[in-house]
This record gives structure tokens, C-alpha cells and sequence, in this order.
DNA sequence: GAGCAAGTGTTGCACAATGCAATGGTGACT
DNA sequence: AGTCACCATTGCATTGTGCAACACTTGCTC
């Protein structure tokens, strides 16, 4: 049974280089002014919408002077805005630009397609168990999320 | 069929991200010294053994220059040997040190026993498919490296 | 209402990673 | 002997990064 983990763990593994290599090309393969830490953070305000800047230092990890220079060589490239918040004049808030929001819509719809060549390439057989095997691996693999606990947002 | 497909897509690109998260929280929980881009050059000279500089900086995707400077900091870590090929006056030769193998060594360990973890959260009925399922897709996804394809090697 | 602590964004400083271009040395082949 | 490709390095510029010091704003307390 031991052996059985270990088995499952070596299969884990070879699929997730192959997943970060997926990853990796889909990003680089995109605007070459584009970098993945600016992509990363595209992403970010794609899926919770306009934040604040600490907020969004907050949810990459990262220092919040790294995201303000972050932000302001995105603001330089037109792929976000940053304007002050009414509410509030200690903060700023930061959204995606019509721009932006194509650059991440074209890097996922590039590793999407590049995820369904893959898939399309198994024997049709394998395709329902690999549904149901990863859907059970990644509700393993999400964390209880306890308190303070906040992982950063990866690609 | 190919709403098929897109099911499976959704599910891989869910696992996909669960699975760069534990890359790289396997990382960054080993010393706090080492960086990403410093820990897969000592992943590839572990995996191919000793390598000149250029064909590190082809393993890795990256200009010469790049990999010269890395080398620079690794060997003043202590990480990495740089010796002269006796083959050859214009080539020297990079080599993984005791502790630079002792580093590759508890991060592939602790990325193993966290993936571990999960895998044993699973309810076990489904473990058996992830293995059929996940070689199918890791098989599927090996490029037929055709002429002159080489890719940068991930962790 | 004054004052203080916490929250927020910015800037200075230092360093790693990165690419490109130029350079100097070496090998191999004609 | 000459030429051309290969190899590593260095200079220059840019991005990403953390830490510490600041200045400003809010909210809460006394």
C-alpha cells in the first residue's frame, strides 16, 4: 500500500513536469514584452476583479513595493489602470484595461488549446478516468485553508 | 466528444495549478539562500551529470551570459565546482558538489512526500485511475522532439 | 478633540536573473 | 595559413525582489 503511494506519487510527478513545462511555454509563447511575474499579476485582477495594492501584494506573494513597481510598468504598458479609491484616500486601486484583459484571455486560450492537443492525443478509453482521477486528486490537494493560512496565486 | 475534451481540459488545468503551487513551495520552503531559476541549474547537472557552461545555458533556455553569472554565484555558494576540460582549452566544466546534490536532494524529497500527502487524502478507489490516466497523459504529451526541438528543462 | 497605533503606498538601496552585443581565446577544417 | 564556428566572459540595460525608512490616512481611545 506504501508502494501503492509511491507509484501514484512517481506518476504525479512525471505529469507535473510536463504541466509546468505547458505553463511555462504558454506564457513565454505570448508577447514577448510580457513577463511571467506581470502575467501573474494580470491574472490576479482577471479572476477577483479591481484591488488595491496591497491586496494584490498580498495575493502574489510578494513584496508591496515589489507590486508597486509592478504596477507602475504595467500602467507604462497600458495593460492596467491606477486610479485612488473615493472611499478611501489611502488607497489605490488597480484594474485590468481592455488590453490587459486580452493578454491574459490569449495566453489561457493558448495553454488551453495546447492542453486539448495533449488530451486528444490519449487513447479516447483513458479520457473519463482522467477526469475523475484529477478532479479527486485536486479536491486532495486543496488545502483546509485554516486560519492566516493564504497561499499566492500561481499561473 | 468535444465538449469531452473540454471537460478533461478544465480538470487538467485545475490539477495543473494545484500542482505548480507544491513545485513551488517545495522550493521555497528548502534554504532560503537558493532561488528558483539557481535550483534548476543544479537540477540539470543532477540529472545529466557534469556539463559545460553552453550546454547548461541550452538545458535551461537561457543566454550564456545568464548561465556564466549564475555559475559565478553558485560556486561562491559552494554549490557548484567550475574546472577547466582538459579536452579542451575553451570549454570548462560545471559539477554538482556534495552540497549542491545534498540541496537537489531534500527538494525533490520534500515535493515527493507533499505530493504523498495528497495522494493519500484520496479516496483510494480512485488512486488506481490517476496512475493509468496521468501515464496516458504524460505519454501523450511527450513531444515527438522533432529536428533541433529541445525544451528548457522545468522542475 | 488630541494622540496614537495600524494600514497604505512610495522610495532608496542592494542584489539576482535576464538578453543583447562586443570581445578574446580555441578548435577544426580547408 | 586562414577562416569560420564555438566558447566563455564582460558591459549595459531592464525587471523582479526584499527590507527599511517615510509620509500620509484612518480609526479608535482617552
Amino acid at each position: 500500500m506504501s508502494d501503492d503511494v509511491d507509484t501514484i506519487t512517481d506518476a504525479v510527478l512525471t505529469a507535473s513536469r510536463l504541466l509546468v513545462a505547458v505553463s511555462a511555454r504558454s506564457i513565454s509563447a505570448i508577447d514577448e514584452s510580457i513577463t511571467l511575474p506581470q502575467f501573474r499579476l494580470l491574472v490576479v485582477l482577471e479572476s477577483r476583479g479591481p484591488l488595491k495594492l496591497a491586496a494584490i501584494a498580498d495575493q502574489l506573494g510578494v513584496n508591496p513595493s515589489t507590486a508597486t513597481r509592478m504596477v507602475d510598468r504595467l500602467v507604462a504598458a497600458g495593460m492596467v489602470s491606477r486610479t485612488a479609491n473615493p472611499a478611501s484616500r489611502r488607497e489605490l486601486v488597480v484594474a485590468l484595461t481592455e488590453e490587459g484583459a486580452a493578454v491574459v484571455a490569449g495566453v489561457t486560450e493558448r495553454r488551453r488549446s495546447e492542453i486539448t492537443r495533449i488530451v486528444e492525443r490519449m487513447p479516447a478509453s483513458e479520457r473519463q478516468g482522467l477526469v475523475r482521477a484529477l478532479t479527486a486528486f485536486a479536491e486532495a490537494g486543496d488545502e483546509p485553508a485554516y486560519t492566516g493560512r493564504r497561499e499566492p496565486l500561481w499561473v
